[in-house]
DNA sequence: ACTCCGTTTGCACCCGGTAGCAAACCCGAT
DNA sequence: ATCGGGTTTGCTACCGGGTGCAAACGGAGT
């Protein structure tokens, strides 16, 4: 099994040197039509195409882009990760996955991401804390870092996502409009800036319409067994009467988690007993068998200004866009 | 804005040569402790760390594995993405998820995996064409290729599936037993290998209990909606009494949208009316608003067998594994 | 035939490491 | 003080390209 065809082999076989040949390849570069057709015939003969390696260590750009996920419970990923991935190929820009989790956590995947010259990571998941990524050695040269689908607080790290108060407003206007009054509100786990943000907002806009205290689970993680789990044990604690009317939970997720023990459990009706509002939007909370309320986040719009900002056709700076609010059956 | 320290930069500065500085952080060269813990004082003021793009060049392994997926839709990829970039990383691999598209073909992303010295491609969804494939200029050193959860008939390119025969033969066991006789089957679109084997395998068990005909339907895509339109199409111009009392669908995408035209828009009991039978047990068709009876893939083992073969300590062969029938309300 | 000027081409050096060899070193034995 | 052996260290060459400059080329104008 010999190796790749180098240049300087084209060279050779084309009669001309190694420079004329990686001109060949280099669009717009200085080279006559003739030499370039017997450089292109050669390589075509010899199977080759030029090593992106060598190159990436000559010109300081991988052209790759890190993306650290740490939540795959959330079918919610994979949609974004499918538009994230087409945009970035689009311009010509890989995908490197990184799954964070505790064998490989933020400070291993943040120095590999700086030994491996990524040109951007990109955060995408739900436990960024600040301390960690303060505590990096991001020395000079570091990637320029970028947080999707989240809110940020990491100094020079700009966040892109869905308005939280617009959303949340938007929200809690649905729900008093169609006549809750004593709402619940599920996060998925504590310390996360997220789920203070719709948490925080949540509870502000129940207290504008007149409402003071928002009853709160915790589920332990983000998933359909996490946000089963906080409703089993809410509702197996709380008398019927003194229950929420309406369950906000962080995301779907949790939501159908939620929804599933709430009918298969305590026979309950939703929206009739129980309502259910979930975050995300995934596609299977649109099915019938759901029919759950939730609220997009305008996705596509996120990964396209993540992306300009990564080629640098936009200012990297923190970016706040309108989701809109899916009503169905479940409230 | 500095560009990162180098090996010469920490030589200098430790008062020693490059190649100390190399060998200070290559596990095993010979070295005193005491030139070592000169460099590793010097690279930690200068924050130094090895630039693995230049040691990809040299040493012509990038530690870096390409994922080719085409099907974001099947909620199914996300765990089996968790455990292969687990597993990747365990092993000191990262994985770059390639987006298969019309933008994007497999011609495309075969060029671009050889041009980056990928030290593994595998191809993990759905419409790998043989021809494709044999049509790749694989000249000599592509990376070796890999087949996840898929049959392969591609030569020089191993499969990793599970025992495709032995799970229908579970699941239409299981079926003739709870008294079923009149199949039917969706497949998610045509000329797949796979959608062939469990097709052709579900048909000849059948045949084998005594029964010929199985009702084929089927969808676009691999999805929610097109299993939804699939099964809204076959019922809508299909009488109830000549309709198929079980319906096995190729993976539960598929199921849980026919599942929930039957129930929602057709009115039909699951299972009394039409049994309801998928493929890979996804989570959320475990929930109690589904109770999809599914087949489990050995996804661990599969991924693990994988990584064994990618990291040579396993030699690279088809290998296929027997799965799990896993038995629930909808059927 | 001879400038002149713009285009092509070749070259030395660089990107930041690795491999393997040879010189330098160290320490105990003679 | 000298020698011998293994250990450390430095060096040349190399991985496969990219950059900027200088030399070579080629055609128009005279």
């Amino acid at each position: 099994m010999r190796k790749r065809a180098t240049a300087k082999e084209v060279a050779e076989a084309a009669g001309v040197s190694k420079w004329t040949v990686i001109r060949a390849f280099t669009p717009g570069a200085s080279i006559t039509e003739a030499s370039r057709q017997k450089v292109l015939q050669a390589a075509e003969t010899l199977n080759y195409s030029p090593n992106l390696l060598a190159r990436s260590l000559a010109t300081n750009t991988t052209h790759q882009v890190a993306v650290f996920v740490d939540d795959f419970a959330n079918p919610h990923k994979l949609p974004v990760l499918e538009m994230l991935t087409e945009r970035l190929q689009a311009e010509g820009l890989l995908t490197v996955l990184i799954n964070i989790n505790r064998h490989f956590d933020h400070v291993h995947a943040l120095i590999n991401a700086d030994q491996r010259q990524f040109d951007a990571v990109i955060l995408f998941g739900t436990a960024f804390r600040e301390e960690t990524l303060g505590d990096r050695r991001l020395g000079p040269g570091f990637p320029p870092m970028f947080v999707l689908a989240r809110d940020s607080q990491i100094p020079g790290v700009p966040a892109i996502a869905c308005n939280a108060e617009l959303a949340l407003s938007e929200i809690v206007d649905y729900l008093f409009d169609k006549g809750y009054r004593r709402p619940g509100f599920m996060a998925g786990a504590r310390t996360l800036s997220t789920a203070l943000g719709r948490r925080h907002h949540y509870a502000s806009f129940w207290r504008a319409k007149g409402i003071e205290g928002v009853t709160e689970l915790a589920a332990e993680r983000y998933s359909a067994q996490a946000g089963a789990e906080a409703a089993r044990t809410y509702l197996s604690t709380t008398a019927p009467g003194s229950r929420v009317d309406v369950l906000m939970c962080e995301n779907d997720i949790l939501a159908l988690g939620a929804m599933d023990v709430a009918r298969s459990e305590f026979g309950l009706e939703v929206p009739q007993d129980l309502a259910v509002v979930g975050f995300d939007n995934i596609e299977l909370g649109g099915a019938p068998a759901y029919g759950l309320t939730s609220y997009e986040q305008p996705a596509g719009e996120m990964v396209d200004a993540i992306v300009a900002m990564i080629t640098g056709k936009r200012d990297a700076e923190m970016v706040v866009m309108p989701g809109r609010l899916v009503p169905r059956s479940s409230a």
